[in-house]
DNA sequence: ATTGACCTTCACGTTGCGTAAAGGTGTAAG
DNA sequence: CTTACACCTTTACGCAACGTGAAGGTCAAT
């Protein structure tokens, strides 16, 4: 059986087109040109197909295939090894990536306006880990610890006030809250001060404060089962503990 | 504060490239140019190219990025969930091409030689699976089941005899095997039997069979746990029942 | 005046094809 | 025999996001 382009192509699932770029770059030649130019594929052009495509199947690159099917005695599986690798560590970035969404549309869903300034002391905070993580040991033992700590300290000195400051007031919200659900009454005082404690968290995040946004917010702490989970992690019934406060507190609940 | 390029890039990580690529794409202009022609980058286009680089950190692409950061009002939100899908999507993949990978790694190290035809089989069925999927309702819809049913049966046809026997002797050996391993001795008639089995459905695979070999690939079944856990998935042990009936099979325990 | 480290604008290379453009070929129908 | 239409060919630009020179101007110090 013998194939033009096009008929090897619609053979396949591939375009003509990708048919004579493989031939341009000499990883698939066909068996023969006819008198008038036409590129004519044999039984032996169709199989080596089937093992570019099996490769490019699994995200090989076209250089690579072209090593693995080219040299038979190539050593395939230390390419698909090497491969795999690529593989996982794409796997690994689109997993840190996702999570990094998720987090943004969760603070985006909030109707939170995350100033610029936030955004980027957390956006440079994961690159410090990052950074940390590949070159920390590296860069240690070249440069000393003194200048690691300088070079963090300078990529963070921005605002490194305001970075404490709300860490500090979650750390509170947290403790305060804590407190306050040992003792059961969201009305109570400490129930209310840990409301209180949100509010001036939130308005790190918020450019303008409403109660009933405030009030919204809190009863997505309870139907978003990231936010409960945030928040119910230590006691199970924080989350709804700390809406009912908030919204005592907001004078939501007559 | 004002920086030229090569001080932005450092400050910001990136290429002095990278700037001058943003400026001629418009989604980053400097706030001046000086008399000599110098970019010069003011306190705004700092913080516009951190969020830029949030953005580009998510991989969302540039021309996305630009009409986030152009248009303010713009619903990054829905554009942020939207990325997340693709990222979905691309984990999916991922997955599956490690699957992939993994299995023919298992293969080549087991030392089978699977043959360019049978890869072919499993990738084409792996297409038809894949097109069912996505296409399947929409073509029968369109073209009724006959037409489906002889498309899939041209695709498969070139050796669906051999498939079916290997898919039967395949069934036929596990069969056989649970059997054998219910009573117990690697050693009984059974036992052997599917040890024989097992290396005729072997036979598919391999263009050459030697004892020692499917020795070492019974012996693997125990040691990657790939292997064993595809054996022992009914009944915990049936890898290592199955090593020890080969090794009698093959005249390896004395 | 001369380095050397900056800056500028082209402009081509990368990957794996898509997509015309401009023209030749094969075959069936009018 | 012409016409139509589907197929084939080569050539070449376009895509994303820059990397990497090349050729030449600028700035500060020596």
């Amino acid at each position: 059986m013998e194939y033009t382009v096009q008929k090897l192509a619609q053979l396949a699932g591939v375009s003509a087109r990708t048919l004579r770029y493989y031939d341009e770059i000499n990883i698939l030649k066909p068996a023969r040109i006819n008198s008038s130019g036409y590129r004519i594929y044999g039984q032996a052009e169709v199989d080596r197909l089937q093992q570019i495509l099996f490769y490019r199947e699994l995200g090989v690159g076209l250089d690579s295939i072209k090593k693995i099917v080219t040299a038979p005695s190539f050593d395939g599986a230390m390419a698909l090894r090497e491969h795999r690798e690529k593989l996982l560590e794409k796997k690994k970035q689109l997993d840190v990536l996702i999570t990094n969404v998720d987090k943004t549309i969760a603070l985006t869903e909030g109707r939170m306006k995350m100033s610029n300034k936030e955004k980027f002391e957390g956006f440079k905070k994961m690159m410090i880990d990052e950074n940390e993580e590949k070159y920390g040991k590296e860069i240690r033992e070249k440069y000393g610890e003194d200048t690691v700590e300088k070079s963090n300290a300078k990529v963070m000195n921005m605002s490194q006030e305001d970075y404490d400051k709300v860490t500090s007031l979650e750390k509170q919200v947290k403790e305060t809250l804590a407190q306050a659900f040992a003792l059961g009454d969201p009305a109570s005082d400490i129930a209310l001060k840990a409301a209180e404690l949100h509010k001036q968290w939130l308005c790190f995040y918020w450019n303008e404060y409403s109660k009933e946004a405030h009030a919204g917010l809190a009863q997505m702490y309870v139907d978003d089962e990231r936010f409960t989970a945030y928040y119910d992690k230590e006691q199970p019934g924080t989350a709804e503990f700390l809406r009912d406060a908030i919204h005592i507190y907001a004078g939501m609940k007559k």
